[in-house]
RNA sequence: GGGGAGAUUCCAGAGCGGUCAAAUGGGACGGACUGUAAAUCCGUUGCUUCGGCUUCGCAGGUUCGAAUCCUGCUCUCCCCA
């Protein structure tokens, strides 16, 4: 193994606990490792990044990355860091959510690189094949109620009530970890540091089948720490929710927004977590970009949304950026041809108005709520607040409360660029 | 089963029967300063045709007038058994 695992995961501050002897083993050969996905969205979000550069660190230190999509688990519901019971997902949403994650997960991963090729395995294709008395037998017999109930997951839960359902999920993660180990030699379980009890209900119940048929084999556990924020609030939301990996939920030129607007004092530890630039790059970046902050979120920027939304996606992204955030003045935007203009803002949020509603109408709140379908204000008192506090423009022109509609410019006779403070920008189409 | 406390605007949490669209804090949003950062400061934070209109768990009632009083209902929490 040319790099090693664990080194790397601990110089990036990826690793948070493993269990005795992981290290040994990533040293000693070729590994097959698992990381479980949870098909509760049709994406994956930037929360789910963290875990998803394990396996993408495993397979660049030569290790075999086994993404596991939780179709089965997924109709169960993990309970950990959960206060309440969760409520059911349907058939249908599962199988369209896992067929979202799973193209998603194929950016970041090689499967086609020969021996330690990347490969997705669905968890419901062995649960379906199992009974109700055949999982007892199989899985539960092997631990006991005392160990499942020392899990912080469920000890938590236990002054409110769990039921027997979401106890028994680890159970099933653990019986996921035992299959993948049989069938496919997977040796190491990875995932958030709030995993790491379901991981060792798998590697315990690992350890116990294979004594019970006279073998040693052992199985790993390792976990990265979840990244927060600065001040410890969840990592991966912005002000419009979480961001997304799908291009349609969370666009390359929010997205790319996204990690330029990271506090400064989270660069080094996102860019050494998110990218897989080497220690020197970083290094390097980091003592040449000292006094420029910005520089560096570029590069993060740079090189996470090139990884999830390629090359092309990240060209406009910057491009709509400088335009957006550069000196353009209403001048520059007239001087846009529209092609560059609409490509530019092809991500911006857009809404279309009718010819004739535009021409009636001469009041800018309307046009700001109603007219747009209240895609920008969702109530005239809301624009007019935003008006008066001086953080509305169109076409880069401040508004003001005297202004009408017919004040401004339409860009290429049917546009018109609606901003709401620095950062927000609305694409108003009139046809 | 018995006893007690409570449900207020995004959250927490004040609120003498009138002057309460409702204190204060947090959050959020906007502005200033910067660097599309942080910190700080300022402003805003129910809707409105700016006359008003609809809010304080739900339904009734008392009153000229109720978030504030009465009745019933629903829910939550605590204590005892």
């Amino acid at each position: 193994m040319e790099i090693n695992l664990v080194e790397e995961l601990r110089w990036r501050g990826m690793l948070h606990d493993m269990t005795p002897e992981t290290e040994t083993q990533f040293t000693k050969e070729m590994t097959g490792v698992y990381v479980g996905f949870d098909p509760t969205a049709s994406s994956l979000h930037i929360g789910n990044l963290a875990t998803i550069m394990l396996l993408v660190q495993a397979q660049r230190a030569g290790h075999k990355p086994f993404a596991l999509v939780g179709g089965a688990t997924g109709m169960v519901g993990d309970p950990s860091g959960k206060s309440a019971e969760r409520s059911f997902l349907d058939e249908d949403t599962l199988r369209k959510n896992q067929e979202g994650i799973r193209k998603q997960l194929a950016q970041f991963l090689d499967f086609d690189c020969g021996e330690n090729a990347a490969e997705l395995v669905n968890n419901y294709d062995w649960f379906k094949e199992i009974g109700f008395l055949q999982f007892l037998r199989e899985a539960g017999k092997f631990l006991t109620v005392n160990y499942m109930m020392a899990k912080d997951s469920v000890k938590n839960r236990l002054e409110t009530g769990i039921s027997f359902t979401e106890f028994s999920y680890q159970l099933l993660q653990g019986y996921d970890f035992y299959h993948l180990h049989k069938s496919r030699n997977v040796k190491v379980q990875m995932g958030g540091s709030d995993q790491w009890g379901n991981i060792t209900t798998g590697t315990e119940l690992i350890r116990r089948k294979n004594q019970d048929s006279g073998s040693d084999e052992k199985a790993y556990a390792l976990t990265c720490p979840l990244v927060t924020k600065a001040d410890g609030k969840k990592f991966g939301k912005s002000e419009s929710g979480n961001v997304w990996l799908d291009a349609e939920m969370t666009t390359p030129y929010e997205f790319y927004q996204f990690w330029l607007n990271v506090e400064d004092t989270e660069i080094g530890r996102l860019l050494r977590v998110f990218t897989v630039l080497n220690k020197d790059t970083i290094e390097g970046y980091e003592t040449e970009f000292a006094n420029n902050p910005n520089a560096l979120k570029r590069i993060l920027a740079e090189e996470v949304t090139r990884t999830v939304h390629g090359q092309e996606a990240l060209a406009k992204a910057i491009k709509a950026s400088q335009i957006l955030f550069g000196k353009a003045t209403t001048q520059t935007l007239e001087e846009l041809d529209e092609r560059t203009l609409l490509s530019v803002l092809k991500d911006v949020p857009q809404t279309e108005i009718t010819q004739a509603n535009f021409e009636e109408t001469s009041d800018i709140l309307e046009l700001l709520t109603s007219l747009t379908k209240n895609l920008i204000f969702k109530s005239k008192s809301e624009a007019r607040r935003q008006i008066k506090g001086g953080g509305v423009r169109i076409n880069k022109e401040k508004v003001t409360e005297k202004h009408q509609i017919q004040d401004f410019k339409l860009l290429h006779k049917k546009y018109l660029l609606a901003q709401n403070g620095k950062k927000k920008y609305y694409l108003l189409k009139i046809l």
